[in-house]
DNA sequence: TGGTACCTCCCCTGAACAGGGGATTTTTAA
DNA sequence: TTAAAAATCCCCTGTTCAGGGGAGGTACCA
């Protein structure tokens, strides 16, 4: 007989552990081996038994899925994490590969996504759904779209969307009247503005703050 | 034999409609009619079929969960409505009850508590979970606290934080650059602000625009 | 070791904004 | 129908912003 997947499931919505358990349970090669509601009972579970993958939901109550998954990856670097989230946002899908990640799925999947998604990373490969990777190109572009901004005009920059006036940021920064206008001009020629309502929309909208 | 609550659910991700099933099939007093994954076929449903109660996820794929629900009470007054979703966002859930729905609960309600919402939409009462309650107060006090604009004065903020200056908006409007100036000093005094900067990160966080 | 990017600062000019006052007409609501 | 609110416009003053130029110092990289 093969061996059964065994898959641990750590999301803090009841529904969606009642769904993912009734779809994984459908499937012969997999067996759960538990799930937690929360990152702290996750890492309990940890302690005295195991698992070769995690469905792990990003927003946990009581910590970020993405340092929970750097430290399962530590103490277990065999083991295959799958993200699952809502979010289809590059930035944090991104991260959560870059924690070492080996999937991604949104939680709209079908059930033989998830089904495959998992029987994939747990076979070494990296699964991510077709929204998700659209996304990441996506971000990635939107990235390179931005112009790059030094470090100081990044610290303008926020100063300015606080609602912070040039002479009221110069003195924050210790700097003269006439940087922070240096500043402000190269923030606006690389944005291609041409005022300060602008330059905040912009900003905002972009998270650069 | 008391009579079950005929229960229908409306929601495109198959994990949550998974977990609704599994969490509802358990209560005996309660039967499941059936399940739709979009508007249009949950529409279909109800041609031939009827429920006591729908689940209504406000996100689907081809139509608002408002317009949906706004449909169905107008065919089905007597039908009861059960917004889930996982947007705690008084905007949205008010509106949702605007169109007749009797609760609304978030997608990280457990099984106990979705039931007694179930049941208790059933009997004709009303269901807020605390956090969606909490929710729909805070953003009361939300928009009370913010100052009441005139039409003029949301359509010069709207340009202002498009980032057109005082002179394109006075052409835009067709009115002086005196009559723009003057929007923009009630504007500026309603919020008590004293830039633009801050009008501009003011309007977006509050969504005024 | 020279180039390049960054940060700093200054000059200048003109445009735009901020804030005070007041005034008129139209709309709205009591 | 009348008072309040909104929208329009103007005056004034001073400040801030926008955009042009240049320039010195540092830090890093090839």
């Amino acid at each position: 007989m093969k061996k059964l997947i065994r898959v641990f499931i750590v999301d803090d919505h009841p529904m969606v552990i009642e769904g993912m358990l009734s779809m994984l349970q459908q499937q012969p090669s997999i067996e759960v081996a538990g799930y937690a509601m929360n990152a702290a009972s996750c890492l309990g579970f940890f302690i005295r038994s195991t698992a070769d993958v995690v469905l792990m939901d990003i927003n946990l109550p009581d910590k970020s899925g993405t340092d929970l998954c750097k430290e399962l990856k530590q103490r277990f670097p065999q083991m295959k994490i799958l993200g699952i989230s809502n979010l289809n946002q590059g930035s944090y899908i991104r991260e959560m590969m870059n924690q070492g990640a080996s999937g991604y799925v949104l939680k709209n999947v079908s059930k033989s996504e998830l089904l495959d998604a998992v029987q994939r990373v747990h076979k070494g490969q990296q699964y991510l759904s077709l929204e998700v990777s659209q996304a990441m190109r996506l971000e990635t572009q939107r990235q390179e779209s931005l112009p790059l901004l030094t470090k100081r005009e990044k610290e303008v920059l926020k100063l300015i969307v606080e609602g912070l006036t040039n002479p009221a940021i110069a003195e924050k920064l210790f700097v003269s009247l006439s940087t922070i206008e240096s500043h402000r001009k190269s923030l606006l020629a690389k944005f291609q503005l041409k005022n300060t309502a602008a330059l905040v929309r912009v900003a905002l909208e972009n998270k650069l703050v």
